[in-house]
RNA sequence: GGCCCGAUAGCUCAGUUGGUAGAGCAGCGGAUUGAAAAUCCGCGUGUCCCUGGUUCGAAUCCGGGUCGGGCCA
């Protein structure tokens, strides 16, 4: 494989503006795009999410996008069996596979490979769900305490997940964990991507922009349609908010808002995501 | 014009019998190994509207202003 062909991730927060800068660098290296982004893979919710339009999509092939239905579960294994074969078909016909997104944990399997930990078992997390904090912590704290004192603690997510492992495999977490520290020195060479980087004023304004369009341009109507459906897609920011003000309890105007602050704490996460790739390159634009 | 209510963090407001103030939201920082747009953790000095007074001590009590809001004319 010429290494020209090795995949360009390009990263960043929210309305960054990397969909851009994606099209530019495709045109660039003869590339085509594809979705590093864990909503934009669902169908039916292409204004909620951002995705391209069609007309975005048009000059060059776009893979990944709206290719699972709302009610589909995923997560970053399954995102990663789906984007490998299609990063490498890409390649295969000589071209260079651009990955965009800011999904910071799915492109990390697809750096860094995935997880050798087993997946999530949803039987498993219902029932650790109905159980408190302080009740999974004791169990942790028995079966492996040395993942006890270093997960944290306040996170019942985190909590549940590493009980979740040492169930599942009937070992304990803290020793089955390879951490990807260890491959990452030379792997990271053989790496290439950008960050974005965006002024904080200027980033929120596009987010106040981005907001307002996606409202008035369709993302209520999407929620409203999709009423029914439930799964991993609701966790998208603005379903929440958006069902409140198709509810009635609260105005157009303070759904707006509501999106716009949680869209920028999003994008603080996703900073502090990217801020630890040290392999990406960064561009402030 | 008269009477009443309000004025405390960027916003909405708490503040017990006077001991110089704290919540939510926002904002800022961080974490992140198969739910990740998820989930979690940390960060609170602000002329307590101004001005006189009472008091050892006033956001708190009293007088006078200013600016909102309401009621009566």
């Amino acid at each position: 494989m010429p290494e020209t062909l090795a995949p360009l991730f390009v990263c960043g927060a929210t309305a960054s503006g990397k969909t851009a800068y994606a099209l530019r660098m495709a045109d660039e290296l003869g590339g085509e795009i594809v979705n590093g982004d864990a909503f934009q893979l669902f169908r039916g919710i292409e204004m909620l999410s951002a995705a391209p339009s069609a007309d975005e999509k048009t000059a060059f092939p776009h893979h990944l996008f709206g290719v699972l239905e709302p009610g589909e579960h995923c997560d970053a294994g399954r995102y990663f069996e789906m984007a490998m074969p299609v990063i490498s078909e890409i390649q295969s016909r000589g071209k260079t596979p651009v990955v965009v997104g800011g999904s910071g944990l799915y492109l990390k399997f697809l750096t860094h490979g995935p997880s050798p930990l087993p997946k999530g078992n949803e039987k498993l997390r219902a029932e650790m769900d109905a159980r408190t904090l302080e009740d999974l912590l004791d169990e942790l704290e028995k079966i492996d305490p040395v993942e006890a004192a270093q997960v944290n603690r306040g996170n019942k997510r985190y909590v549940s997940r590493s009980l979740e492992i040492c169930r599942l495999t009937g070992e304990k977490v803290s020793e089955l964990r390879d951490g990807w520290e260890r491959k990452t020195q030379e792997l990271e060479k053989s790496l290439r991507g950008v960050w974005l980087i965006r002024e904080r004023a200027d980033l929120h304004e596009r987010i106040a922009q981005r907001t307002r369009h996606m409202l008035s341009d369709g993302a209520i109507e999407e929620v409203a349609a999709l009423a029914e459906v439930h799964g991993n897609w609701e966790k998208a920011i603005g379903v929440k908010e958006i069902r409140r003000f198709l509810s009635g309890e609260i105005s157009r105007e303070a759904c707006e808002e509501l999106i716009v602050f949680a869209t920028r704490q999003y994008a603080k996460r996703q900073e502090t995501w990217f801020r630890r790739e040290t392999w990406l390159k960064r561009l402030e634009v």
